[in-house]
DNA sequence: TGTCACGATGTAACCGGTTACATTTCTGGT
DNA sequence: ACCAGAAATGTAACCGGTTACATCGTGACA
């Protein structure tokens, strides 16, 4: 008995070359269906493993991709994570997934690159690029690799995303408030010195004043960490000071449940006291007391439509550069009123 | 100019062999200060990338840990997932991480294990197996392979586990309500004929109501998908029935809080009317009205220790096997009340 | 029947590390 | 100064696929 392995195994056994068994393999359509079906079950009998890092190693690819992000336990990101598998089991080609979890950590972030670099994936999808134009690390080392930034619109231009616009979609919301009427609008925000996502949402918020010619009050907005009871604590703060506002913004709908929290404690009652609008459209934003008017953004769509152009710059060695833009959505809801 | 590559280019400009290069890498002590620190130069001057795949394949070994979750989107999943590369950013010998999403679909999750098997995952941490006895699949194919069981309270001997009893722990939270006097005690559950994890908390409620003579009435238990609308929509099943519990066990905090909203819009007021208990502990089930009393499971800590059992397993090749059953805690809020 | 083209298959070099084993270079002890 | 044994380093086979190129077989067409 020969002490052969893996595919020279099969190969002896089936009575063909190694390179048939490799075909068989990978372009199937190559061989001849009566030697492939002898192959195939040669590879059926025998438990027959397919080793994927020899096949990485000697064809110069790998069929992973690599998947960055700032915070798996957000559910933004959770989605994000769940759609590029989604597209992967239903188009690609057996494609598996390496993910990095960055904690907002540029350190951490350089070691998972670095990371997929030594493993050489095919593609990285980044969500959640905390660097001003989308620069990213990777470009410092000389690699070319598809690259697709996700969940936020860049404006590098010959780095792909597939995202949406958060200047527009909190310039919107901001307005939305505008347009009710409101002149004192607070801002509840997360860090956005580091994140461009965040700080993107600041601008538009910014802007919106601007445009509608109310001065930029410094002390209407909170920057915070982000969950539920920082929400309430800096709403709190917001609600404490000599003339509060009479609506807010809030860059995302934890800080706008935790709002909507300290409001209630506090008897001040929404929308007719004080108009809450959020961002996200998380799961319970329809479900907290009143109803959360907030922001929709594509989450899932647009990591899945990620996948999309990763896999086919992958596979087709597209030269292109793509931007997609998605819409976001306002779901007025009701915590959201005219000022009186 | 030598057309060498990767190491052996190393090798050939700082003038040593391939394999004190390789040693000055993977076992820098055996290597003199001065031939390491020369190599080392090279490395840093020459952009020089290590390929993994090349060492995986040439020692048989990888350093990537696969996980199996079955809802990334899921807190706890997510949790878990984080704490995973916590535990391997900190200590970790720079494994990286392969992640697959099974939905609680076993074809998924074959698929996932098979694509884990080709790359010669080190070790896999599986959150939420499905099978009535811990039975992995991948005991089928004879492959050994370091294997943890997360998040549960396996009974497979020969298996490793890193979870909580999610018998003992409903079990007590309906103990918890029979203590307040409650007798009849409705159920919110997800599906539970094919997760472990959930069908445990099922029988869990039901021995603890049998413990106590209290008849197990079906038409109490309510089988849903697990979302806050499920939840609300399954409460206002029970609460519609001719003679509707008094308390609650919601096998799930999102069941619960669903729940809540569900009495509140009806005028049932928690805890005076109705006494509802969760499970979880997630982020809002401090933040609901009234906050909710819930099981807190210790989710990121089991990932955790279970990333350091698995590497304690891969580099010590240790041979024992690991259970541990960490505690859950009952959270005591407000939601639950004397029975009147 | 000869020849050309094309499809199917085989051959073997190659991918870039790892590591058992061989060889050389240091040690310290006498 | 000499030698044993340890430490440092070198040599080369090997891991298991991929793929360029060579070869073989077959049918079409002149």
């Amino acid at each position: 008995m020969s002490q052969k392995k893996g595919m020279r195994k099969v190969a002896e056994l089936a009575g063909v070359s190694i390179a048939t068994v490799s075909r068989t393999l990978n372009s199937p359509e190559s061989v001849r269906q009566e030697t492939r079906d002898k192959v195939l079950r040669v590879i059926e009998g025998n438990q027959y493993v397919y080793n994927a890092s020899a096949a990485d190693l000697s064809s110069n690819r790998s069929k992973v991709i690599g998947v960055i992000l700032p915070d798996a336990q957000i559910p933004m990101f959770g989605s994000a994570l769940v759609a590029i598998q989604d597209y992967l089991q239903d188009h690609g080609g057996n494609y598996s997934i390496m993910v990095g979890n960055t904690k907002y950590d540029k350190k951490i972030e350089a070691k998972l690159l670095n990371q997929f670099r030594q493993r050489n994936v095919a593609g990285i999808i980044h969500a959640g690029s905390d660097r001003p134009q989308g620069d990213i690390e990777h470009s410092d080392l000389n690699w070319e690799v598809p690259y697709v930034v996700i969940l936020e619109k860049i404006d590098t231009p010959n780095l792909n995303f597939v995202g949406f616009d958060n200047y527009k979609a909190a310039n919107s919301a901001v307005k939305y408030l505008v347009g009710l009427g409101h002149n004192r609008i607070g801002l509840l925000i997360g860090p956005f010195d580091k994140q461009r996502r965040v700080r993107r949402r600041f601008e538009g918020y910014k802007e919106a004043l601007e445009e509608n010619n109310i001065l930029y009050d410094p002390s209407l907005v909170i920057e915070t960490e982000v969950s539920l009871l920082d929400g309430k604590n800096a709403m709190s703060r917001l609600l404490a000071i000599p003339n509060p506002p009479t609506a807010v913004f809030a860059a995302a709908d934890r800080l706008a449940i935790g709002a909507l929290k300290s409001a209630n404690e506090r008897g001040v009652s929404v929308p007719e006291d004080l108009s809450i609008i959020g961002y996200g459209d998380i799961e319970s934003a329809a479900f907290c007391n009143p109803p959360l008017t907030t922001v929709r953004t594509p989450n899932y769509e647009c990591a899945k439509k990620a996948t999309e152009v990763i896999i086919d710059q992958i596979e087709n060695m597209t030269t292109g550069v793509s931007h997609y833009c998605m819409e976001t959505k306002l779901i007025i809801r009701e915590s959201c009123t005219q000022s009186r």
